[in-house]
DNA sequence: CGGCGGGTTGATACTGGTCAAGAAAGGTGG
DNA sequence: CCACCTTTCTTGACCAGTATCAACCCGCCG
């Protein structure tokens, strides 16, 4: 079971030290089974993790530090498609198709665990049930992907901004980098303009509504969410798609 | 591998009647292995083959006809995620939550082949190149819903357009089901600017524009591209992700 | 024949974009 | 600890792409 290497990496404490996060149990199972302490890499602020247009046949294990994906168009306008935190793989997508349809960029500071494609695929003979909580994972990054794109598609600005904050600060909480009401992450107004497909002007007046309201205020990297209730209203936020059920229940479901 | 049992379907003649779509060689294999022929299920235009808020264990392969995921807003408004051709799995990424997200529903007559999630994890054990094959369909459907989220984000409506029309032509052309520069598919109005994330009467003016620069047709559900060139060259359309190098090939090369 | 789902149109409003410039804030070397 | 530079944030004036609302029309189906 999942269990078993999960516990197995939890006591080798040195790796532990920087793997603050709660990852979920497939990513660990992959750090036992592949053992991917040994190559690791960081990266620092700002780095290409994946470059659009260049081959690649690995994914990446975020381990630590924030990532982001995105495409540059012809006219220079960038658009976020998702943040990458701890836990999350990165560049599944891409590996896909040979050479890299999207960059993905380090926010942070970032420890990365370089997987090869093939390496991955090949653990599914030995370990099927990996295989699985993968699905599970990429079931979870296409719902992240698909609220985005209903917000940006639907919304107005106002509730694309709040519904924004609220998915971080819940898939942050998810692996113990938010607590109640407050995460920092280095979250500019460019990049949230990015994300959301709006212009930086209207993203500041919009923040400056929200911080009036004493709904969020963001200062520096620290995000607090001073009110969640009004927020959330104002978000309308679906919470199933960021508190999936864990897999083992799914399968003992009868339709 | 793979080939034998496609092969093997692609004998029986009954089965390949209206399997007129050349299906990815993962759909024919998982035909072959689940005995699919068997559990068929018909839908009629417009009815919901996965429901929002309902409970979810099956993934459904679409062997006919189309289908459209989205999620309907608070205020009545709807956001079309994407949309299922012959060949795509449908579910996938509701059937993770044990009650789906998001709708789907047919937008034409179809057949499906409804697969129990537990059904199809457990064929990883015996067939680990089956969830190979998966991982690859998944990742091509999430470049999918990429590329549209860029579109919606960042291009103004013609530009979006343009690339919704070029998106299903290379789709449907990658299925069989449209010719260089044609296909049927019912394609309201109301249905692309719930697609697109605009209005109706918008989506009207700019299909008029186009049908005046001689660039798109449509009449009734038959949809004309009459300049290729010009239409791409406005769409800005990504290629690489409508056209994934097969499996085989990315797991032999090397970083 | 009537109803209805689509398509078309016009008038009008507004959300959010653009451009331009300045003010803070953060980081860095001396 | 300061001067300086860069990045990020703010603000204002103005503009434009799209939304809304409200008809009306057309073709199809029962």
């Amino acid at each position: 079971m999942a269990t078993n290497s999960a516990a197995l990496v939890r006591k080798e404490s040195r790796f532990d030290q920087w793997l603050i996060p709660r990852l979920p149990p497939i990513a660990n199972d992959a750090i036992a089974l592949l053992d991917l302490k040994a190559g690791n890499r960081c990266f620092r602020p700002g780095q290409e993790i994946v470059s659009e247009g260049r081959r690649c046949n690995s994914v990446f294990l975020i381990l630590e530090g924030f990532a982001i994906r995105y495409r540059i168009l012809r006219d220079g306008q960038r658009q976020i498609l998702n943040f990458l935190l701890p836990g999350d793989f990165a560049g599944v997508t891409n590996c896909h198709f040979g050479t890299a349809i999207f960059t993905t960029k380090t926010l942070t500071h970032a420890t990365v665990a370089p997987i090869p494609l093939a390496k991955l695929m090949s653990l599914f003979h030995t370990h099927p049930q990996l295989a699985a909580q993968l699905f599970w994972l990429f079931a979870v990054g296409d719902a992240v992907v698909a609220e985005h794109l209903i917000a940006v598609g639907r919304r107005p600005a106002t509730e694309r901004i709040a519904h924004l904050l609220l998915e971080l600060l819940t898939r942050l909480q998810a692996v113990g980098l938010a607590d109640e009401r407050s995460f920092r992450l280095p979250l500019t107004q460019e990049v949230i303009s990015d994300v959301l497909g709006l212009s930086i002007p209207y993203v500041n007046r919009v923040l400056q509504q929200l911080r009036a309201a004493s709904l969020v205020r963001i200062s520096g990297h620290l995000v607090v969410v001073e009110n969640i209730e009004e927020l959330s209203a104002l978000a309308d936020l679906e919470q199933t798609y960021l508190k999936p059920l864990p897999i083992a229940e799914l399968l003992s479901d009868h339709a």
